[in-house]
Order: C-alpha cells, then structure tokens, then sequence
RNA sequence: GCGGGCGUAGCUCAGCUGGUAGAGCGCCAGGUUGUGGUCUUGGAUGCCACGGGUUCGAGUCCCGUCGCUCGCCCCA
C-alpha cells in the first residue's frame, strides 16, 4: 500500500466508475435538453457570501461542513456544497433576470466537510435542474417529470418512490410551526435527546427522526395540510394534478421537510431502500426566496439535484467498456503502412489502437487483454497485396479484406 | 463530534488454542520466430497498516495511533 492515499471521502473513478458517472451524466443531459433545458457551468468556487446568504438563520450549523479557505487577497472563498445558489448567483451577475424563464441543467462535483458513509462523499457528484422565473405550479410538475424520466432512462426507477409534499407559503409555515412546536412540547416526555435539540433548534427536523420513540409521537403530529391557507392548497392539488396528467406515479409524504426560510409550496423526493442510510436519490422543491437573497428582484424558481454517487450504485446496466479495433503490423517494415492504416479507422470514427511493440502473438494477446473485437494484421505479403487479414475475436474466424473496404467492414 | 466492524500479495481472501507467509484471480516468461482468447510448464510479488508491550518466539495476545467501512448527528 502506498503512502499517499486520496484524501477522506475523496475517491478516484476510473474505468467502470468513470463510464456509469458519464453515464449518467450524459443520460441526464439528454433527457433534460429534451426538455428544453440548457446546461450552465458555474465555478466550482464561489465567494463564501453566496452560500451563507442562501443558508440563512441556520448558517452556524451548516458553516461548518463547508470547505471555505481565504485566497491570497484575504477573501474567503468556499468550495460549493450544492449547486443551486451558485446558478441564482450566475442568474442575477448575468442580468438574466431579465430574460425568464430560464431553464438550466448541470452537472459537476461539490464538496462538504461530512463524514463518509455508504453514498456520502466529502467530493461528490450532481446532476441538477431549475427552472427560473415560473411561479405556477406546472412548472414544478414538469421538473419532477424531467426527474422522473432521467430515472427511468437510467433504468432504476422501479427502484424508487417519489414521495411529494407541499411547505405552503409563508402563512402557512408559520402557523404550522407553531402547531408543531405546541405539540411536540406537549410530548416532550416521550422524545429522543436528539429530537429534543431539534425541538429548539428546528423543530421540523423531528418528523424525520430515525428514532423509533419518535416515529411513534411523529404519528400522531398534526400535518401542514390543516394550516395550509386557500391559495397553498390550491397550488398543491394543481401540483397534483400536472404530476397525473404527465403520468408521473407519486405518494404524498407529509413528513418532508426543508429548513431553510426561502422554501415553501413544492418539496420532493425521489427515494429507495437499497441505499442503506441514504434513501435520497434526487430532491428539490419550490425556492422563490432565493434568487433575492443573491441580490436580485423577487423570482419564483423550483428545481431539484441529484447524487450522482448513489445513482451510480443503483445502476443495474453497466455501460460496457469500449471495444477497439486492434492494428498488428507484422515485422518492421510493416510498422509504417500499418500506421496509415491505424489512421484510415481512427478518421472513419472507429476507436482503433495499434500497440506499441512486440511480435505478432505478444501484439494479439495485448489486444484480447485490451479487449480487441477485431485484430487487422498486416504484414509484408498483405501490404504488396493491398489487403488486410481480418481476425474476429469473438468468432475466431479470419478473412482477407481489401485495405480500402476496412472501415466499411469495421464498422 | 459520537458508536460498531475491518486493515495479510495488484485484487478477493485463508492463516486453528502464539512456532518464522498461503490460495484463487491477475501479472511475467516458455510450450508455438505469421495467430489471441482455451490448455500446459515455470517465475516474480508482502516493513502481515504503523508504534509500543507481553513472550524464548507475535500475522495471531494486550495498549495506542492512523486508515477504511457502516451507522448516529447534520443534510443546503
């Protein structure tokens, strides 16, 4: 074992790691363009200003799983642990607040100071989507569906549940808050310690309590649904009705929550049990309130992210590798005609490799260890001749084949 | 920040109540100087995570450290 390890919680991602991470991410720009929405490439820094102004009141306790360093100039920068202030940032910088909607895709790593766990990195993945500058309701319906068909174009969204609530607006939080917090104090008795924190620090939080005793009292907790006002219930049946009409399966789940003050209206997750800990596999909701907190006018957004981590654990098909095609010049005055050859397949778009050194068997073998589908051997009788010989791989069978048709019978 | 499990070859792992390091896979070379994958013969590879202790003797027992991992907290 070599001294120098990656860094806690960082991880290389070679081979079969790297091709279902860009699976992913090609499969989600796909889905998303399909949905008129175009992908944006923040820094993966920011001023640390973007991310505490977007955290709000609970800042303390977030602060401190950001990677935030001062730069030469003593500014304080910070690593970006999530994607979406970052775009809200670019959105007003770029004075695009005037040309809404806008409907953005990204994908990139983030980071935060967290302790490792199965599908919990300090460097991660997302692939992310918002859609800025629409206040109604369809908007959040067709964003969830974006979602939903990325899952279903990966293949794992059998795997997965889309559970939905609504936060309501404003009035309703605050009314609902109160009525939790009176209930909660009222069966203090029977909470956890930690759900007692929560019952000062955010009281929310105890509805999604691991703990069993908590579940229990979470039973019987009154839900938003009664303190929603007309208008918040009004946009969530709407919300419930797009999510029907573009045939996306949901249950309603009146325990998620969001913590900070510029959600409300739409929360959502899509979850699944194969995760251990980390059920989440993509979430988002309504955050009207953030756009102005990064210094631009009042703007309704909604949008999710997703963990390309744990995504990737969830993948049944594994993109293959790819398959070359392998050039074997036969002695050394094959070597340069054969290069001419290499260069004919590589110009017709055909992945093609012709090894280094070595005599034909150690230049076949390195091309089954490589996993050649093909092997174009070359030698001088073949060359004078203009031809080729053709070796399958999988069948084992060989036949001659002009030079000139080689790309055509590669492809 | 807190708790459980685990650190032996490149990988997956075995190694008993302490006696001086193993397997499979992979890798390298030969069997074949114009034919891979199969078969066959041979070969290389380890500070047994690190430091200390007990012992005639430690991969094995004890203590500490570091790392990995799963969970708690947190989850923007």
């Amino acid at each position: 074992m070599s001294e120098l390890q990656p860094v806690r919680g960082t991880r290389d991602l070679i081979g079969e790691d790297h091709r279902r991470h860009q699976h992913i991410i090609d499969t989600a720009r796909r889905v998303s363009a399909s949905y008129g929405l175009e992908e944006w490439a923040t820094p993966i820094f920011e001023d640390t200003r973007v991310f505490s102004r977007s955290l709000g009141e609970s800042s303390d306790v977030v602060t401190k799983e950001m990677y935030s360093f001062q730069d030469r100039g003593g500014d304080s920068l910070t690593l970006r642990p999530e994607g979406t202030a970052g775009v809200c940032r670019a959105l007003v910088t770029n004075g695009l607040t005037q040309a809404l909607p806008q409907k953005v895709f990204y994908a990139g790593p983030m980071f935060r100071y967290e302790r490792p766990q199965k599908g919990r990195y300090r460097q991660f993945h997302q692939i992310g989507a918002e859609l800025i500058g629409t206040a109604e309701p369809l908007a959040d319906a067709e964003v969830i569906a974006c979602g939903w068909d990325i899952l279903k174009a990966l293949g794992i969204a059998h795997d997965v549940v889309l559970e939905v609530n609504t936060l309501g607006d404003r009035d309703s939080r605050t009314a609902y808050r109160a009525a939790l917090i009176d209930y909660f104090t009222a069966h203090q008795a029977g909470l956890s310690e930690d759900s007692l924190a929560r019952l000062e620090r955010n009281p929310l939080r105890i509805l999604d309590s691991k703990d069993e005793g908590d579940r229990r009292i979470n039973a019987g907790a009154p839900t938003i649904h009664a303190h929603l006002t007309e208008a918040a219930a009004a946009f969530y049946a709407k919300l419930k009705d797009y999510l029907a009409g573009f045939g996306v399966p949901f249950v309603e789940n009146p325990s998620i929550v969001r913590g900070l003050d510029y959600y409300g209206h739409t929360a959502f997750e899509f979850v699944t049990s194969r995760l251990g800990a980390q059920g989440t596999v993509m979430g988002g909701g309504r955050y009207d309130g953030l756009v102005e907190e990064m210094g631009g006018p009042p703007t309704p957004a909604v949008g999710w992210a997703a963990g390309i981590e744990r995504l990737s654990m969830l993948l049944a098909d594994v993109p293959a590798a790819p398959r070359p095609v392998a050039v074997v010049p036969v002695g050394e005055a094959a070597e340069a005609p054969a290069l001419a050859v290499l260069q004919q397949l590589r110009h017709a778009g055909i992945r093609a490799e012709m090894a280094y050194r070595g005599n034909l068997k150690r230049r076949l073998e390195r091309a089954n260890r490589i996993g050649a589908r093909a092997a174009v051997i070359l030698g001088e009788t073949e060359i004078a001749r203009g031809v080729a010989q053709v070796k399958d791989f999988v069948s084992g069978a060989q036949q001659e084949v002009p030079v000139a048709e080689l790309p055509t019978r590669l492809r």
